[in-house]
RNA sequence: GGGCGGUUAGCUCAGCUGGUAGAGCGCCUGCCUUACAAGCAGGAGGUCGCCUGUUCGAGUCAGGCACCGCCCA
């Protein structure tokens, strides 16, 4: 079986991962018994990605750290489950639907609320295992036989108790309020669906006659169809040029109404001209001035955009566009146009449909939650959920502080219908449908957001206490982009308290954002975005990247590497290289795996039995790698530990140890063959949790394992530091630089032996390796030396012998004291200061003492 | 307007509690050395955004400025 290595020279991920991720999916490995508690097990949520989506980079770059910390709990013994599912996603389905039936020339109010449904349900079967094949091709050891879905009937049956639980208390009401309408999805949307953006727009000054006939006054506007709903001026009462006109009325042209001209401390002076049209039907401000001064709302725009009868007849009907158009041309008609002008501001748009947001007045559902928040500020202040990095529970706190209400109706048909029922002016809200005659369901769903906030513990099956909640609930972190700090994190921990009376994490993890080569947020629609399945199988590199061409097929282990790798807690762009440097790792450990077994062949078995200084070294170096990696992981710093593993495997192992027993593994030791395997196990089992495929690929090989490698448990840490072995193979290391940095600079032929003495303290056992490494022929000679080369305790004497470039050589030399003679005049001038001597610590003086002595020792030898 | 983060080698990024800088890629030179050419060995390359201060000593601490990015209003 190792026997068929020989020729896989190369790693060859297309054709391991995915045979590998079969074994993983039928061994039922990932998928524990819900037993024992919460506190000795290991959880995480997975976000739920959205149902019909497919898997984009901030999704493998957060399943990568996800599974690198449910693989590592795994390992070390921990029973680790990956609560695993998916969203409706309300609005996001929604739309992909309606899309499609407009492809067909038909849409939802042709079909009718039943037969759309079905059309979603169909299209949630057709498309939502895309994403679950995706993490399985990731790697991800997710909990797949026990799957999720926001519209199961029991999670289903969980989000409309906690509604009713929440309208009981008082906390969700109904009212007429200002939403966010978004004309592109013809719902209302919350405030966090909103993103503002700044827009050139034209500034409208126009005067509205007073109603005792004398003059006017001007106002200014972006928004001149809107006026037709205005119902008062505001001025404010500082502003000494409109004193006289408080209290007094405008007429308001085309349509006629009489404005009372208020004082209100909102209006700014500076703005336009100081005076402020007032429509506390089409927007957020003049709303709220609107209920001070109890003005009348009227709403001339209505849910479909267009004018409504209460506008004047000849605007009825249009869209507000046009209706703008029109509004302005009459005014201009009538001279009240004073001037325009173009004007930068910001304004909100949908981030669902692109449009840009029309604020209504309207009938909706909202979640109040002060009292909510209280306690989720609480957990965080009080430190039982932690974030990481951990500036950002500020940004939480403050956002829970300043909590408006939450407008939780949506005007779809694809999510959870509200447990709500009218009969005329009577409201039912209960799980059952109220009895009698009459009553008539509201026809809204609930956000979305709104059900997944339950997600950490209705996932688990709550509110049935099932063995999973007892086992896995609360669960450990949560791992998540930090726009989803209000939306998910602050939610979750408010729905938690409020009804597991538990936090639902008591980790958050915020990971960076991975950017597109443009710094900019990866994108869809510029085209921007990388799919990471192109990564992993190879695919077209977008047009951002200026190469062009194709990715080669990297293998989703050097993806996880490398995004861990590019980890950071600022934003980073995505960086192919680190994915490349990935692979370059998976092949190295697949060499030296190659070199390793086929060298001791199938009768060896595992065993821990040092001989040699080196095999002390590379088991020390071992040691401290697992233990770095650990830390790092636990830490929730991937980055270093993707870094540590990489130079331990190449800069360690490969580099030195297995080139240092080279000669021995020719001579065939018996004892090597088993350190090797032992060495070769470990470094697989510590590794597996950051490139898990090629790990357990090379494990399938190792003679005498068993089972998978994902199911192994790591042994109690063996105590293999050993400070003598490291100190003695540190200066193996750097003699040997030294001696083929000169060897480069002489220009001897790569492969040529050189006649050397080594002149120099502490090689006692490690002479051939020097000798070995560096090429050289030890010898006791007494021939004059035609070069000398510093190296730790004493210098390597070059002899004639090997052809050498002796100017080049003596170039080198001189170098090599001018940068000597550099550092010496440098630590005197420091050890001549008398402030340094007197105030620095004696250690770091007496280290500045042993550093001028070893220079001069060195200097002297050349 | 308020807040947060960033500015280190050509590129992407590390750099813990202050002791004068590292990695990968790229570049240059030499090697198909029986694990790996997706490899090996060697090398060049940085006034750590700018100013002031604290200190014997500042990429690291404090204050200010500039520019870039994000969040909130």
């Amino acid at each position: 079986m190792i026997a068929e290595l020989r020729s896989k020279t190369r790693y060859d991920p297309s054709e391991v991962e995915p045979r590998v991720a079969a074994r993983w999916l039928q061994s039922g490995i990932f998928h524990p018994q819900p037993e024992g508690t919460a506190q000795e097990n290991y959880s995480i949520a997975i976000p739920p990605p959205n149902v019909t989506g497919s898997l984009h980079m901030g999704h493998a770059f957060q399943d990568a750290i996800m599974d690198t910390l449910i693989r590592y709990r795994r390992l070390h013994g921990r029973r680790a489950k990956w609560i695993l599912g998916t969203d409706h996603a309300g609005i996001a389905t929604q739309m992909q639907v309606e899309q499609a039936l407009h492809a067909e020339g038909t849409d939802r109010d042709a079909l009718g609320r039943e037969a759309f449904e079905r059309r979603v349900w169909e299209w949630r079967d057709r498309y939502g295992g895309r994403i679950i094949e995706q993490l399985v091709r990731l790697g991800a050891s997710c909990d797949y036989e026990d799957e999720r879905f926001t519209l199961d009937s029991d999670y289903a049956a969980a989000v409309l108790r906690v509604f009713v639980a929440l309208y009981e208390k008082g906390y969700i009401y109904r009212d007429r309020y200002m939403v966010n309408w978004d004309p592109g999805t013809r719902s209302a949307i919350s405030d966090l669906e909103v993103e503002d953006r700044e827009v050139s727009d034209t500034l409208y000054y126009v005067n509205y006659p007073l109603a005792d006939g004398e003059g006017a006054v001007m106002v200014a506007t972006v928004r001149p169809e809107t006026m037709l709903a205005d119902t008062a001026i505001a001025v404010n009462p500082d502003d000494a040029r409109y004193e006289e006109l408080i209290g007094r009325e405008a007429v308001l042209p085309l349509v006629g109404r009489r404005l009372r001209i208020i004082a209100d401390p909102y209006v700014k002076p500076e703005f336009g001209t100081g005076a402020l049209k007032i429509t506390p039907g089409h927007d957020p401000n003049d709303f709220e001035i609107g209920r001070r001064h109890e003005l009348e709302q009227v709403s001339v725009i209505g849910e479909d955009g267009r004018i409504t009868a209460r506008a004047p007849e000849r605007f009825v009907g249009m869209k507000a566009e046009q209706a703008r158009h029109e509004v302005v041309a009459q005014l201009r008609a009538q001279g009240l146009v004073a001037k325009t002008e173009e004007y930068l501001h910001t304004v909100p748009f949908s981030q669902r449909s692109g449009e840009r947001i029309e604020p209504l007045v309207s009938l909706q559902w909202f979640m109040r939650m002060e009292d909510l928040a209280a306690p989720a500020i609480e957990a965080v202040s009080g430190g039982r959920v932690r974030f990481h990095p951990q500036r950002w529970a500020a940004v939480y706190i403050e956002w829970l502080e300043h909590l408006r209400p939450w407008c939780i109706s949506r005007q779809l048909w694809w999510g959870h219908r509200l447990p709500v029922w009218y009969r005329g002016e009577e409201v039912y809200v209960g799980l059952e449908a109220p009895v009698g005659d009459g009553w008539e369901r509201d026809p809204d769903v609930l956000d979305t957001w709104f059900s997944s906030a339950l997600w950490p513990f209705a996932a688990l099956g709550w509110p049935a206490q099932t063995s999973e909640l007892k086992a896995f609930y609360p669960t450990d972190v949560l791992v998540t982009a930090r726009d989803i700090i209000f939306l998910w994190v602050a939610r979750m921990v408010m729905m938690g308290l409020e009804f597991t009376g538990s936090i639902p994490f008591a980790d958050v993890h915020i990971h960076a954002i991975i950017q597109a080569p443009d710094g900019r947020r990866m994108s869809k629609s510029l085209g921007t975005g990388i799919d990471p399945m192109d990564l992993i199988e190879g695919g077209p590199r977008p047009p951002v990247f200026e190469e062009g061409g194709s990715f080669p097929a990297y293998g989703a282990d050097a993806l996880r590497w490398g995004l861990l790798a590019m980890s950071s807690s600022q934003d980073v762009k995505f960086a192919e290289d680190k994915i490349a440097q990935g692979l370059a790792l998976a092949n190295k450990l697949w060499n030296a795996s190659r070199l390793i077994l086929l060298s001791v062949g199938e009768d060896a078995r595992a065993a821990r039995e040092p001989t040699a200084l080196e095999d002390r070294w590379i088991l020390s170096r071992l040691q401290r790698a697992i233990e770095e990696v650990g830390r790092r992981i636990e830490g929730y710093d991937f980055s270093h530990a993707a870094l540590a593993l990489y130079d331990f495997i190449y800069g360690e192992l490969c580099d030195w140890y297995l080139e240092m027993v080279k000669p021995r593994l020719r001579a065939g030791e018996v004892s090597l063959r088993a350190t090797l395997l032992y060495i070769l196990t470990e470094t697989l089992a510590f590794g597996q949790p950051i490139i898990p495929f090629v790990t357990e690929e090379v494990y399938g090989y190792i003679p005498g394992s068993e089972g998978l490698l994902a199911a192994r448990r790591v042994p109690a840490a063996a105590a293999a530091l050993d400070e003598h072995a490291e100190a003695a193979i540190a200066r193996v290391i750097e003699a040997v630089q030294a001696v083929r940095g000169w060897r480069a600079q002489a220009r001897v032929k790569a492969g040529a032996r050189v006649p050397a003495r080594l002149l120099a303290d502490g090689y006692e056992e490690t002479q051939p390796h020097v000798a070995g490494l560096a090429r050289l022929t030890l010898t006791e000679d007494g021939t004059e030396p035609i070069a000398t080369i510093p190296v730790p305790g004493g210098v390597v004497e070059i002899l004639a012998g090997v052809e050498v470039d002796l100017e080049a050589a003596r170039q080198k030399l001189a170098a090599e004291r001018a940068r000597l003679e550099r550092e010496i005049e440098r630590a005197r001038a420091k050890l001549a200061n008398q402030g340094f001597v007197a105030n620095a610590p004696p250690p770091i003086v007496q280290a500045e003492r042993d550093k001028l002595a070893r220079l001069d020792a060195e200097l002297q030898a050349l």
